[in-house]
DNA sequence: TGTAGTGCTTGACTTTCTAGAGCGCTTGGT
DNA sequence: ACCAAGCGCTCTAGAAAGTCAAGCACTACA
């Protein structure tokens, strides 16, 4: 079809980052290493499945370390490394917009829900919680 | 932890940006509006249904603007708004960051994957094709 | 007339994500 | 000693999200 070009890492890395629960890891392990289920918890929930799965992608593109220590309860702990630490910028970029229009953003869509149709409703959380 | 929070507009943002085409699409339409079709080849393929329901999310959200040109064979433009242009910035982050990290990590997996199990199989396009 | 392009929608199917239970192990309370 | 609860996961089954393929109404070009 359109993939003529041969190799894009922007391309690969929107892909990467878009899989479910990356950022929000990525943002966790930004503010220092985690333990499992600390993670799980701090990225707002993700099931243990999945993010073992994440875990182990970014594990294999040397993005996040994973270490066992072994004490006798034998703690893992998560961790970026210097390449990961740099996604740095692209979070902070997200935070930075975020912080500026998402809330906004939000009450366009209310608005639009609200004139239109139900639509997708896909976010229930946000402001529910 | 983020989930007592009663509203982060980074973490719904994320969850915004991490709907699969989402930064694809905003990438296409940073370089000018596009048609519908048009658009989908631009993202890389996208199944229509798909990028239809991201539009229309895009557009509650009034990141993105559709336009409907009343010339005999009805034109659709769609093209960012304001707020969405300024996305702008982080796929800049992400740009810096893929050209410096993206390959060596991809590196990193097919090692990884070569070293121990092949594992989730789920990139089958990007080096391969 | 046939083929291709536009912008979508619908329905069936597949991939991805999730819930929930469970396992082996340790720590803490009673 | 015993039970509940935490750790770090993995397994299975089912729900949700995304995809393919077809089709519609229309134009344009050969």
């Amino acid at each position: 079809m359109s993939k003529d070009a041969p190799y894009c890492p922007v391309y690969d890395s929107i892909e990467l980052l878009q899989e479910k629960w990356v950022l929000h890891i990525v943002r966790a392990l930004l503010g220092g290493p985690h333990g499992f289920n600390e993670l799980s918890r701090a990225v707002g929930g993700a099931n243990t499945t999945t993010l073992s799965q994440r875990l182990e992608h970014l594990e294999r593109l040397a993005l996040v370390e994973k270490t066992i220590e072994s004490t006798m309860p034998p703690k893992t702990r998560y961790e970026l490394t210097p390449a990961g630490r740099e996604l740095q910028t692209i979070i902070d970029a997200i935070d930075a917009w975020a912080r500026r229009h998402m809330r906004r953003c939000q009450e366009q869509e209310a608005r639009a829900e609200a004139a239109g149709q139900p639509a997708t409703p896909k976010s229930g959380r946000s402001a529910a919680d």
